[in-house]
RNA sequence: GGCGACAUGGCCAAGUGGUAAGGCAGAAGCCUGCAAAGCUUUUAUUCCCCAGUUCGAAUCUGGGUGUCGCCUCCA
């Protein structure tokens, strides 16, 4: 039985769809205008392993995550860039796809962009006025904070203590500072709207989104908590009024990234983006470094930390392999049973990595089954098995190189390999050596055993 | 100031009432021509401090100390 930890009443609840097996679940997604960094990474690797574990637990699952292409900054990155914000936007939306997809993060099944759910947005920002909950001041429409007693449940924020603590802008012309904007006047880069020339506030997307994909009321929202106050608060005050229903049954958020223990984010410009990262870590590294740490706690970023991850998948991974029995019912198996455990009790990774490694060493000993228990297990959290293949180019480098260094004209590693097995069958174990030095230093490490010698990738 | 968390070996980390998982690093042995990989063994009488509850606490309660986050855009 799934237990999250949900957010809202911060406490460990049984997970229960709304629907049968269905799950419907909402992640917010990015702003693109800029690159990701392993903040989101950790975000979306989160939610992504959710979305993985629910399925394999049977779980029919809708998994919406949005992107936000109608913003400031997308704006005054246009503006400074001389380009249309479209072109911002997709540029970088392209970019966040390629991050993903090399974080080998699941697409999800609906990613819907704010500029075409304008017309949801409108109708619930209309719903909001007619219903008393929202009103328009010049162009501009807010929501009304005093008609949502609920206001500051999920943040946990008593309401005066956020009063006092609110910025009141010069020129405002809210009713309270507690308000915020549904709709914002612009007649440069607005759309057109019952009020006028604007764009939608950041806050009504997300509930536009949800509404129009997902329903009104849908099982998970999730994202970072970061983005508990104002943002999900919001969402909850304006879906709530204008629905009349729950929005949402489970509130999950995961913590951040901290680097020497602040948080990494774009405003303190302390971020390593997924891009810098991939060129010393690859994508299990990453991965295994976000998962040895339970989602909700702190993740502290540093080389050492990112090479012992690295250290590990490596032995992970490394288990010997062998054809995987598709005809194994592993969940009748200790390992898939105390993998569940683990995961069953608010997505407990560090205990699921634990069960990885059992079944790595067992396989290892040539344990009947082990290694396609351990497939598959991985596969849930999203680990690859899939050895990086070198290019034809990247080969032929490594095949002159490793020629000049040996004063040699080798155009096949098997050539090189064949060398080497020779001068160990002759017992010159210099020339053996140097063969094997000379790969290493292209990064290749040759494996000898009875069955022979073959080469890899460090 | 208000609110929410966290503190476990050299490092990372699980464990939320019954006597400290796992990973990295280190040490020893096996294997190897030497390595790499792998296998075996090994590293916390103790869980920030002080009280209390209990037969029993890392785990519960109270009080300290320290660290972080949110309260403004932020994953």
């Amino acid at each position: 039985m799934l237990k999250v930890f949900d957010s809202y009443f911060n406490k460990l609840e049984e997970f229960k769809p709304i629907e049968d097996n269905k799950v419907k679940m909402y992640v917010c997604g990015p702003t693109v205008y800029d690159n990701a960094h392993l903040g989101h990474a950790r975000c979306y690797i989160t939610w992504d392993v959710l979305y993985r574990y629910l399925k394999f637990k049977g779980y029919d699952v809708t998994y919406c995550r949005n992107v936000t292409d109608v913003d400031d900054k997308i704006l005054k990155k246009a503006e400074t860039e001389n380009k249309t914000p479209e072109e911002v936007s997709s540029f970088w939306y392209k970019k966040f796809t390629e991050s993903m997809n090399k974080l080998n993060n699941l697409k999800p099944d609906i990613e819907p962009f704010a500029t075409k759910t304008l017309g949801e947005m409108i109708s619930i920002v209309k719903d909001l006025i007619n219903k008393g909950f929202a009103y328009e001041v010049d162009g501009d429409v807010y929501f009304r904070v005093s008609k949502f007693p609920q206001y500051g449940m999920l943040s946990k924020q008593p309401i005066d203590s956020l009063v006092s603590g609110a910025r009141v802008e010069v020129g405002d012309k809210k009713e309270s500072p507690l308000d915020f904007a549904l709709w914002k006047k612009d007649e440069k880069f607005g759309y057109n709207s019952p009020w006028g020339k604007g764009r939608p506030g950041w806050h009504i997307e997300c509930s536009a989104m949800i509404r129009k994909h997902l329903g009104k009321t849908i099982d998970i929202h999730a994202g970072g908590a970061d983005l508990i106050f104002p943002h999900h608060e919001n969402e909850i005050a304006q879906s709530e009024c204008a629905n009349g229903c729950k929005f949402v049954n489970y509130w999950m958020h995961n913590g951040f990234v901290t680097i020497n223990k602040e948080k990494m984010s774009k405003s303190l410009g302390n971020f390593l983006t997924i891009d810098d990262l991939l060129k010393n870590y690859d994508a299990n590294t990453i991965r295994f470094f976000i998962l040895t740490n339970h989602y909700r706690m702190p993740v502290e970023f540093s080389d050492e930390a990112l090479q012992s991850a690295a250290a590990g998948v490596k032995r992970m991974l490394n288990a010997k392999q062998t054809p995987v029995d598709e005809t194994l019912d592993i969940t009748k198996t200790d390992e898939y049973k105390e993998f569940v455990n683990a995961m069953d009790d608010d997505l407990n990774t560090s205990k699921a990595l634990a069960v990885l490694f059992d079944l790595a060493n067992k396989a290892n000993k040539d344990v009947e089954g082990a290694f396609t228990i351990l497939y598959k297990l991985a596969g849930v959290l999203g680990f690859s098995f899939t050895k990086p293949e070198l290019s034809e180019d990247e080969i032929k480098k490594i095949l002159e190189n490793v020629s000049n260094e040996l004063g040699k004209n080798y155009s096949l590693m098997d050539e090189i390999i064949e060398d080497r097995k020779q001068a160990r069958a002759d017992k010159n174990w210099e020339i053996a050596d140097k063969i094997r030095i000379a790969l290493d230093n292209q990064n290749i490490v040759l494996k000898d055993s009875k069955e022979g010698t073959t080469w890899e990738v460090k």
